[in-house]
DNA sequence: TCGAAAACTGTAAGCGCTTCCACTTTTGGA
DNA sequence: TCCAAAAGTGGAAGCGCTTACAGTTTTCGA
């Protein structure tokens, strides 16, 4: 915003010149710190909105060894789920005064170089964790870096925040099975996120806590592509008179819709053929019919607490470290045979 | 990334006292500017990986009077919309050394201190023009600080890049007259964004092209709530067996969706009783049936685009304004009453 | 009315980096 | 072999801001 006598921003000395005052006092009313008289203040008031002036952050930073900025560093950005979390995040952090600078990492494969140009300008660095590999991660901790994890397993001494996947994965599993549905199979790869194999887990639970065994899960990316591929496969290899496969527990919705859709155009019939669950709630999943059942992860509110514990942490208002978990929702619609409209809130820990 | 000797970070004097050398070769051989010896070289770089050292940025910064780093105004993050441009935007910044500084509006009625804060820590900005009015943006402006719009009108002297709106709009209108549909209805407040407006202009154009006159666009906000009570609207007032309106074109996919979901709860057929358009092909487009017929903008060469303005702009590589427009690809199915698959695009202009 | 304490203000020393300038050492024709 | 030019190096001056510290003015109870 600045526009100085020059043409160029405006300077504390700008200031302190045409307020007939000194830099040190132009600071103090500025800042709000430190005594000044009211005359003072006017004085100064005055001349910065005339000048036009803002103070220069990287002088600001370097005088107080503080950027008051965090990096937010993520794999990716497609779908709504992280602008979701984006948006969260960045809402806390404007209303604290924090600038948010963001990095997505693509899946490249060496960010280091990224990583140290965004480490020196932040305060501190929120990592998703498929954004970056564990050496990388550990590389960030040990150059002291302030670091708060989002959906990655605690590190200890790390700060942590996550959904929680297992047990809505579990209760979800079993409510198909409830419903009759014996020959289930969990559709992606659970090596690709910490996120996916927890709901593997929770997949696998359901299935043992009634005496099942559970089947290899279909290790296929979490992406509409793939879904498409994989219900190909399914329509080729499955005699669906004979009834074999019976329920899919897909890792995402876009997987979910994509293989719904594949079955539907291959004359398999959902839910009546096989039911189809989902994760995220996305907005295609409310839209399609028969609905999609699916686990809604409160996303915004994930990012917001991010931020919030990260600021905590870079203030040196909490040194133990905290690794909260928030709660899921289950949104049941048509695609896994029952009525729409229900829904049921798992717990969430603190 | 950086772990000095104390536990602090190292600063370019401590690499300077382990390599023997002065902090001004230092800074010579870490940027690459002026003449090293070899020796040299590889002392400071020795020196420099074991102490883990990475130049602060803000003090940088204050030295070269320079940030290195793009501000971006975005209203919202919600839907896939802006997370495409976001990332397109990010992927050309990252690539070309800039870091990206996210600010969202929210409707914020006054984000001038945030608008202020960012000024100073970025070599220029990129604004949405849904994020920021007209005086807000005349204030960066009056500031001298680079700007690109988005979505926004051109404005003399500044750079600006859009996706082509009114001539897609016409064509899409157009589509649906040829195909007998007479009683067309625009859906969406025109004064929400001038992209609605550009897109209700094509609209009128295609009807006045054939002599029809162009009813007042329903003012509706863009988003599913609004398309669901619209539908609701519709229902009660108009006599269906008479086939009053037989289509809609809306500003946006929410929009539509909805108002396709409402209709056919109420026992209205689409595309059978009435055909629905909507724009930017999310993905739930694609998943209902009938498919929506819709137009799809490349979000992500936009941001993309936008990024290397600015960067053309802070540089100084170019000095006249550019004003560039990105061509739509028109995507019809099921809902317009076309078979799906086809695909049109649209002109672009430099 | 006086003096100590409180209030206010300015000077100057950095924060960590880049870069101009001057100085010393090499280099490579003549 | 000699010398000008090139190469290499370091000293020091900022970049714009914050913040001791010290100096000056007010305030106010006795």
């Amino acid at each position: 915003m600045p526009t100085g006598p020059t043409g160029r921003p405006a300077t504390i000395y700008d200031v302190a010149a045409l307020a007939k005052l000194s830099i040190a006092t132009v600071s103090r009313v500025l800042q709000g710190t430190g005594p000044v008289s009211a005359k003072a203040r006017a004085r100064v008031d005055q001349a910065a909105k005339e000048l036009n002036y803002v103070p220069l952050r990287a002088a600001r930073s370097l005088a107080v060894q503080r950027h008051e900025a965090h990096g937010l560093v993520l794999p990716d950005l497609a779908g709504p789920f992280y602008g979701d979390l984006l948006m969260g995040y960045e809402r806390w952090a404007g209303e604290h005064g924090q600038s948010v600078i963001l990095t997505v990492t693509h899946g490249n494969p060496d960010p280091s170089r990224t990583l140290r140009d965004l480490a020196s300008r932040v305060d501190g660095i929120v990592v998703h964790g498929n954004a970056l590999d564990l050496p990388a991660i550990q590389g960030l901790r040990r150059a002291n870096v302030p670091i708060v994890l989002v959906a990655h397993p605690p590190l200890t001494g790390c700060d942590s925040v996550r959904t929680e996947n297992a047990s809505s994965a579990e209760q979800l599993t079993s409510r198909l099975l409830d419903d009759g549905h014996q020959n289930l199979l969990f559709v992606g790869d659970p090596d690709s996120s910490y996120d996916v194999s927890e709901r593997y887990t929770g997949f696998t639970a359901a299935l043992r806590a009634r005496g099942l065994e559970a089947p290899k899960p279909e290790r296929v990316p979490l992406t509409e592509e793939a879904g498409t591929a994989f219900a190909t496969k399914l329509l080729e290899a499955t005699d669906w008179s004979a009834g074999r496969v019976d329920g899919l527990v897909c890792a995402n919705d876009e997987l979910a819709l994509a293989i719904v859709k594949g079955l539907g155009d291959g004359g398999v019939r959902v839910p009546g053929d096989v039911v189809v669950t989902g994760w995220d709630d996305v907005m295609a999943a409310r839209y399609v019919s028969p609905g999609l059942t699916t686990v809604r992860q409160p996303m915004a509110e994930l990012g917001r607490l991010a931020a919030q514990r990260l600021h905590e942490r870079i203030s040196g208002e909490r040194t133990r470290a905290r690794n909260d978990v928030l709660g899921t929702e289950l949104v049941l619609r048509g695609s896994c045979g029952t009525g729409p409209g229900e829904t049921q809130v798992a717990p969430s820990t603190g």
